[in-house]
DNA sequence: TATAATATGTTATAACATAACATTTATCAA
DNA sequence: TTGATAAATGTTATGTTATAACATATTATA
């Protein structure tokens, strides 16, 4: 049975033949461990999880090279406001982001990538291009207190 | 003649005694590199600022402890996006911000901390909490061109 | 195969941030 | 006023995030 994570890997490989980007075995590892992680990782950590993982080295200036390819081919994103990095949700579907917006936990650290509604999202954009502003392709980052945690650390 | 500076000093002195946190001098000058500055610092050029201006020594470990002091007391802003802190632009108006707002130009660095309709905040508010999701106060830091940038820049 | 372009390895260093403990200054009760 | 306490600041060390610079290896392609 091949889960969500090969096909995944399976997508961006296609989708890096198509576009004409060198997908490579360290690359396609570094993208493999943030699809496998059960949230964001720091380059660092990315670096250490790639040398237990593969048993094959990784520095971290590595690392950063990679995140810089795989966040070129919209594969993984980085959280400005952790310094940290995860795979994009969207890679196993056709669904494509011009605005990637996240939750982020403040209590556990989970992030969700999320979809606001093209309506919303346009106000927002028209709102901000009012003021003469031209937004590049920036993210949302929110972060506040995920449905789990607000049920435990109810004080 | 006084100055807007000097009102918003005022201003945050006088706001600090209702509310019982101490100003000292030191993080008065600190809030006044701020409101002096062109654009937003990191905690190493304040610090820096900091002795040319005042001819008095400051570590960067002193600059982020009064700066955590003056985020604290809602008169400084961290984007979190760059490293970066500025003083709030309604220090020395009554406007009460519950989520700051800033529109950062990655050309010149200027940045605007503007007002987003209450009306879509809502919006943007209602749709993250109907995931279940509960929001903190938190800012967002939208990334683009300034008006000045793109017609210096037009390529 | 020779050449150029790209990717990766390696070392050093810059930039951002916090920990831990000492000293000074302000607050307040006795 | 003074002594105890708390808060602010000084100081040094260290942790964390990120980039610069140059060497070597791999891949593309003429
Ligand atoms: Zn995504
Ligand atoms: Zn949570
Ligand atoms: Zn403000
Ligand atoms: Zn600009």
């Amino acid at each position: 049975m091949t889960d969500k994570i090969d096909i995944s890997l399976q997508k961006a490989q296609d989708e890096c033949s198509r576009t004409g980007l060198r997908m490579t075995d360290k690359r396609c590892n570094v993208l493999k461990i943030l699809l496998q992680a059960s949230g964001p990782l720091s380059a660092y950590e990315i670096a250490d999880q790639f040398k237990s993982t593969f048993a094959e080295s990784l520095s971290a200036m590595s690392a950063y090279r990679m995140l810089d390819f795989l966040m070129q081919a919209n594969l993984v994103h980085k959280l400005e406001t952790s310094n940290q990095y995860l795979a994009c949700s969207h890679i196993s579907c056709e669904h494509k982001h011009e605005l990637p917006q996240f939750l982020i936990c403040d209590k556990c650290h989970t992030v969700k990538e999320i979809g606001l509604s093209k309506q919303l999202l346009k106000e927002l954009k028209d709102s901000i291009e009012n003021t003469g502003f031209a937004l590049s392709s920036q993210q949302l980052e929110l972060h506040g207190v995920c449905k789990g945690c607000q049920l435990i650390h109810a004080d």
